[in-house]
DNA sequence: CTGTTTGCAAACGATTTGCATGCCA
DNA sequence: TGGCATGCAAATCGTTTGCAAACAG
């Protein structure tokens, strides 16, 4: 997996036009390093590198980057709203509400199911955005101990 | 489709050990009348049948269904929460971020759709919870006309 | 009659905004 | 240097809550 550097973010911002500051750096490194995570939790991860990040310039910077394509977001659990880099967002996720696990759905998976959609429905199903909820094996596991018979 | 009339609401709130009050009435009457509605169109509707109806009383009877598994609620465009009643809610959700309509998932599709997960990862999907993202035929056949060509 | 539900208004948390200053290009 | 980006604080939005009155059973 190739893993850009802060030189690597600054010159991928400036490509977009967009002015390389120490905020955008540090929240495009959390970004990458996360994968995909909250304001909350952007906020903490830029404040490490760049301790004068300040909440609403996260909200803002998150805006900025998700107009100009860079960034996208995803419903989770609940209204929680995610971020990602959009490089890291070409799959879709399978939620666990039990345990709050994020796992990527295996591709093979997910393009049968948007081909499928595209011919039942004629839609174009917007890939990085789909978020599955349910449970995950482990869950399921747990919730028939729990419930041994009938 | 069976549309049950303001009596068998009363009866179905009953049922759950639910008081049937006139604001309650009224907006179960809503949500099968909207089958999946935001809590704005259902404040909106409800009053137009029990005008005392308050924002804060629709809040709490959709939690106070939900919990009782009357409710369930999915979210749609953004941020969007909506609401349906459990028996509406066996079908996953086409959002389309063109023009906002909301269709129902072929059930076959959605079918194949949660055995391969199952399958795969041994997730288990919650169904009526699942909103897919994307453009609609018509956006996407708009989409064509305003990009021509290269 | 009794306990639940509602109206109302205030509290609350998350997100957004205006303005002066700071910094990138 | 000029203008976009940020810090800071106040405004705003959707949602939740406490309390007394109204209502269903």
């Amino acid at each position: 997996m190739a893993q850009l550097r802060t030189d690597d973010h600054a010159e991928l911002l400036r490509r977009y036009g967009l002015r390389a500051t120490g905020q955008r750096l540090a929240i495009v490194g959390a970004l990458q390093e996360l994968g995909h995570a909250t304001i909350e939790q952007l906020l903490e991860a830029s404040q490490a590198v760049s301790p004068t990040v300040q909440l609403s310039t996260v909200y803002r910077v998150l805006e900025t980057l998700g107009a100009h394509g860079l960034v996208s977001h995803t419903h989770l659990l609940g209204a929680t709203k995610t971020y990602q880099l959009s490089t890291h967002a070409n799959h879709a996720h399978l939620v666990c509400r039990g345990c709050g696990s994020v796992t990527e759905l295996a591709d093979d998976v997910a393009r049968r199911f948007t081909a499928d959609i595209s011919r039942v429905h004629g839609f174009d199903v917007d890939f990085g955005h789909l978020s599955v909820f349910g449970r995950c094996a482990d869950c399921v596991a747990k919730d028939l101990d729990e419930s041994p018979s009938a």
